[in-house]
Formats: structure tokens, C-alpha cells, sequence
DNA sequence: CTAGGGTTAG
């Protein structure tokens, strides 16, 4: 191998926490010959054992106030795809007496709908008289919000018509959000407006969560006028907008190539004491990314910095294409380091570029720096190679 | 003591 060749390799490495799990083993299944990686097994073997130390934990009343390890868990569980262990979990969490209590019985629905677990879902909803748990329209919304969450938007829409009165309950507002919101995400736009201008005719009055979504909507598909007119009507009705509302116009004008406009609007909310948030900045700083305007992107990535607001994954997986696309392995370096001091999970591919284009660049020593660097984290799952430099 | 709705990139 060239010694060029060698000093641009950094090619990255699985290094399992234990080097005894390292080993494949390989079988043959007709003429293939699989690679059995026996970390799968162990990821396997860990899952169940967080399954079981779940169940077992769950016992306290205690452990089971604490909304957020529910949701840590089965988010880890959905992202492995073990949604039998999923079911394990939740199922278990039956013969608890407070499932009677409607918050814990619309977690259980949340968190199925959270995983993609629609159908099952829908059945604590139908078992909540069982589960001593009336239905409400507050359970209905968790229902229809994991509808959402689970993307299958054709039930959210049947549900909302056909259930409401066959359990004899009233939607609210909320339930109404939900479904227009189901409506934006399924893509029928026309169906959304006007379900949002008949609220009117139903005696509601829209707030501001229906304008948010609304807005979204249109501004994100380019139907720029349209949603400045639903800004106007929001505005003529007292309904006072928010960093939300503001967040989501940033992007209209920015997908509409009005960078300049976006940033006087960033001012007004300043002006309005809107602070704007990692949202806001982000929005901004796609226009730059997109104009490949290097220099308007370094400014506001420092305007980010001194706010009181953090840079975020998205920020970062913008930014550093941005800059070594550009051949800028420098800011490249910069942006790398503040992100792993961040902790912030970016793919490997990502420092790869980084580190290859700093060694093309004879900058063996930052490559070095951002490789150690990487290596030395413990929350990232994968390690580099150290470049071979001459 | 546990409850419901709205935002970004690739």
C-alpha cells in the first residue's frame, strides 16, 4: 500500500466495550456463508435483561410516577424493533391498581403509539372499562395523538368519525388539532383547511397549537401567501403568536430564498420579546448552509453560541457539510470538537470527511486531535482509526 | 402526586 494511500485511511472501527464479545462466527446456509456478529446476541441478551429489571422495578409505586424512564425505555426497545418486549413491558403494567387512574392508562397508549404500536393502542383504549379507567375525551385524544405518533393518519381520520359517537363522547379542540394535524401529515392539505374553517361553524374558536399547525403546513409547502394570510387572521383574532409561530415562518421565508427577510424577522421577535430559540437559529442557518454562504453561517453560529440557546445534532449535522464541502477543515475541526464536547451523536461518516480532508489538507495534527478526541468519548458507539502520517 | 394538541435536517 502507497504511503499516501495509508495516510489518508481512518477507517473506523467497531471496538466492543468487551473483547471477548468481538469474535464472528460464520456458517454456511446453502452456498452463502453468513457472518454471525455475536454483539447482535449481546444487545439481545441486554435488552432482556432491562426488560426483566423493568418489570421487577415497576413493583414501586415510586418507579412507576416517573413518566420519563417509560419513555427512555421503550424508545430504546421501539429503536431495536423489540416490540414484543414493548408488549411485555406495558401489558405487565395492567395489574397495577392505578391503571384506573386516566394518566397512567393514557401512558400506556401514548407509549404504544410512541412505538408504532397503533393496534395495540387502540385495544387499552377499548379495555379501559375493564381496566375500571372511564373513556373521556381525554383518552380518546391519547388514542388519536398515537394515531399520529404511529403515523397511521387513515385511522386517525376513521376513528375521529366513527367513535366519538358510538362511546358517546365529545371532541374538544384538542381532539380537532389532532386530526388536522393528521390531515397536514397524510397530505391532504384541502381536507385540513377545512376542517380549520369549519371550526368555526362548530362553535370553536381555533388557538394557537391549530394556527401552528396550520402555518406549518403551508409554509412548508410553499404556499407562502396562504400562510401569511392564516398569520393575519391569527393576529385579527387576538391570538397572539409565539416562538413557534415565528419558528415556522422562518423557515417559509427561508425555503422561499428570502434569507435577508428571515433575519428582520428574527429582529422582530427580538423586538416583541420572542427570544428565539435552537429552532429559530437553525432556520437561519439553513439559508446560509443553502447559499453556501460560509461567512453569514460563522456569524450566526456564534450569534447561537452567546444566546441562550444551545446548538443541537441538527445545527451541527448542517454546519460541518457545510464547511468541509467547502474545504474548510479548520472551522470543520472547530465545529466537530464543540459538538463531541456536546455530546452530540453524529455519524461517523461525518468525522470521517473531517479527518480525511485535514490529513489531505497536511494537518496531521488537528486530524490526530479530532480522532483521539472521538476515542475518548464514551458515549459514542463506534471508534476511529488514528491516520497513519508519515 | 401521575392526563391530552403544534416546529428543524438527511
Amino acid at each position: 500500500m502507497s504511503s499516501l494511500c495509508r495516510r489518508v485511511r481512518a477507517i473506523f472501527t467497531r471496538v466492543p466495550s468487551k473483547p471477548s464479545a468481538n469474535f464472528c462466527t460464520t456458517e454456511t446456509l446453502g452456498n452463502k456463508r453468513l457472518v454471525k456478529n455475536t454483539s447482535a446476541s449481546t444487545t439481545e441478551t441486554q435488552l432482556q435483561k432491562l426488560v426483566d429489571e423493568f418489570k421487577k422495578s415497576s413493583k414501586s409505586s415510586r418507579f412507576r410516577h416517573n413518566q420519563s424512564i417509560y419513555r427512555r425505555t421503550v424508545a430504546r426497545l421501539a429503536g431495536a424493533k423489540k416490540f414484543s418486549m414493548i408488549e411485555d413491558i406495558l401489558e405487565d403494567q395492567k395489574q397495577y391498581y392505578n391503571i384506573s387512574s386516566q394518566g397512567f392508562a393514557m401512558r400506556l397508549i401514548s407509549l404504544y403509539g410512541q412505538s408504532g404500536m397503533f393496534d395495540h393502542a387502540q385495544k387499552v383504549f377499548d379495555e379501559l372499562p375493564e381496566l375500571n379507567c372511564p373513556r373521556t375525551v381525554s383518552s380518546f385524544n391519547a388514542l388519536l395523538k398515537a394515531g399520529v405518533a404511529s403515523k397511521k393518519y387513515d385511522k386517525v381520520v376513521e376513528i375521529f368519525k366513527e367513535l366519538p359517537s358510538r362511546v358517546s363522547i365529545e371532541p374538544d379542540l384538542v381532539s380537532y388539532n389532532i386530526v388536522i394535524k393528521a390531515l397536514c401529515e397524510m397530505g391532504s392539505l384541502d381536507d385540513a383547511l377545512s376542517m380549520f374553517h369549519e371550526l368555526d361553524n362548530i362553535g370553536k374558536e381555533p388557538d394557537l397549537v391549530t394556527f401552528n399547525t396550520i402555518l406549518n403546513v403551508l409554509y412548508r409547502n410553499g404556499q407562502f401567501s396562504e400562510g401569511d394570510k392564516i398569520w393575519a387572521m391569527m393576529e385579527s383574532k387576538n391570538v397572539v403568536p409565539d416562538v413557534r409561530s415565528y419558528n415556522t415562518k422562518l423557515r417559509g421565508m427561508v425555503l422561499d430564498g428570502r434569507v435577508s427577510e428571515a433575519v428582520q424577522l428574527m429582529d422582530e421577535m427580538k423586538s416583541k420579546h420572542i427570544i428565539p430559540d435552537v429552532f429559530s437559529y437553525n432556520a437561519l442557518l439553513k439559508g446560509f448552509c443553502d447559499g453556501k454562504n460560509l461567512e453569514e453561517a460563522k456569524t450566526w453560529y456564534g450569534q447561537l453560541q452567546e444566546s441562550e440557546c444551545n446548538p443541537d445534532l441538527v445545527t451541527y449535522q448542517m454546519l460541518i457539510p457545510l464547511f468541509f464541502e467547502a474545504d474548510d477543515f479548520d472551522m470543520a475541526f472547530e465545529l466537530c470538537s464543540e459538538a463531541i464536547n456536546q455530546e452530540m451523536r453524529l455519524k461517523k461518516e461525518m468525522f470521517t470527511q473531517v479527518v480525511n480532508g485535514l490529513v489531505k489538507q497536511d494537518k496531521d495534527e488537528k486530524a490526530c486531535k479530532l480522532v483521539e478526541l472521538i476515542n475518548s468519548t464514551k458515549y459514542l458507539k463506534y471508534k476511529l482509526e488514528l491516520p497513519v502520517v508519515d
